[in-house]
DNA sequence: TGTACATCAGTGAACGCGCGTTCACTGATGTAC
DNA sequence: TGTACATCAGTGAACGCGCGTTCACTGATGTAC
């Protein structure tokens, strides 16, 4: 990798600093420099520094949506059943990928969520739901029966809490580190935070729905 | 208000701002524009555009803590038992202020806590340390009284979640309430999503803590 | 009471800086005849 | 085989823009004598 292509350079880095800093703090400066290319080849390549951010999202979430929609017809098929732990289970593993100790790999592909989200312009939503709605439908589809007592709705807004609470843990987690670290004397690594997060999310997930009506509606 | 000072016109407008689009999108030329002062107004009461958000802080923080410390006592006096509902409604209805309907409101007191934390620049966190520290001790002291049974660390990560499920939500309030329109048809406001924010929370919060060793120790 | 000076809130214009983007250009490789 | 042209990756320098900040200045109010 050290003698990639001028794309793949660019690609390799603007995805860490991406997942370090968030978009609109990474400059395009700073990803050409530490990619040892030139300042115009982002825009020679892909255009726009918003078709560089589209473009890493693209070649993060493709080979993820597969991965995904695999470990989905494997569970159906060998008939594992539909539990908050199992569905989230998945997807936590598979944001870890094959080296649960490095620490920027769930940071990137949460925070690339997050930030599809987040986002005030919509384009980057619309791409996303166009190219990976199926499966992320696919995955609350298994999230729904896994806790059928909760409604849709209900479910929606939960998956949010949910992601908010591992982008936000993830975005921030130098200085939560040194915070954990003067508390308690203990370092804290992603796959612990992790694995900290799944007992967390489980809970909040399949927690029972109140049944009075939540507002003023008599 | 309309007649307020220069001061005071900068600190409502920018705790708007700051709220609605966070620190570093919020350029000066906006906040004083849209308070109807001169630019150069904010860096002679100020100093500088920090210190602003400091006194924004400030501000919002310290009536927010009285009132935090005076419920705690009340709650105390009055025997109201240690459970995650009583804990998180009283922060939520604090945050929430005296218009639970005021979507503004409950968005900038999270989102300014959650600035604190993910500032990349220790100097806000330590001034917030100094200042209100005593008081989120407290909070966090009858949250372990709460639930026991969870360990300081893993309860600290925990608030650490819930913090990022408000924030997140709250933050992105605009863009998923569109998603909501569209794929449920239904309004939703802040105070709605407050209410179901904290069933989320106590689930969570409360969850079982796993007994094996989180990683590799044997 | 009148005058000189100090203080202070507020202002308009400019400063330097980093940003994403653009542009004219280079040099290597491929293609047509 | 040689020559003319086209294509394309990559480059260095500059552009315009919005940003936080600075500075000389104004005008009103207070104070000393």
């Amino acid at each position: 990798m050290a003698q990639a292509g001028t794309v793949d350079r660019i690609l390799d880095t603007a995805e860490v600093l991406f997942a370090q800093k968030g978009f609109a703090e990474t400059s395009l400066r700073a990803i050409t420099s530490k990619a040892g290319v030139n300042l115009a080849a982002v825009n020679y390549h892909f255009g726009s520094k918003e078709a560089l951010i589209q473009a890493v999202f693209e070649r993060f979430l493709t080979p993820f949506s597969l991965a995904l929609d695999a470990k989905l017809d494997e569970m159906e098929a060998s008939g594992i059943p539909d539990t908050p732990e199992n569905v989230l289970g998945i997807v936590f593993r598979l944001a870890l990928g094959t080296h649960p100790d490095d620490p920027q790999r769930a940071a990137i592909f949460f925070r690339l969520s997050g930030q599809a989200y987040s986002q005030p312009q919509g384009h980057l939503r619309e791409y996303l739901h166009t190219h990976y709605g199926a499966v992320f439908a696919r995955l609350q589809l298994h999230l729904h029966q896994a806790v059928p007592g909760v409604p849709p709705m209900e479910l929606f807004w939960r998956v949010q809490f949910s992601l908010g609470a591992v982008i936000f843990t993830l975005s921030g987690m130098q200085s939560l580190q040194s915070i954990s670290k003067a508390d308690f004397n203990m370092d804290a690594s992603t796959a612990d935070i992790t694995k900290r997060l799944l007992p967390f999310l489980v809970g909040g997930i399949q927690a029972e729905v109140p049944d009075q009506p939540l507002h003023k509606d008599k």
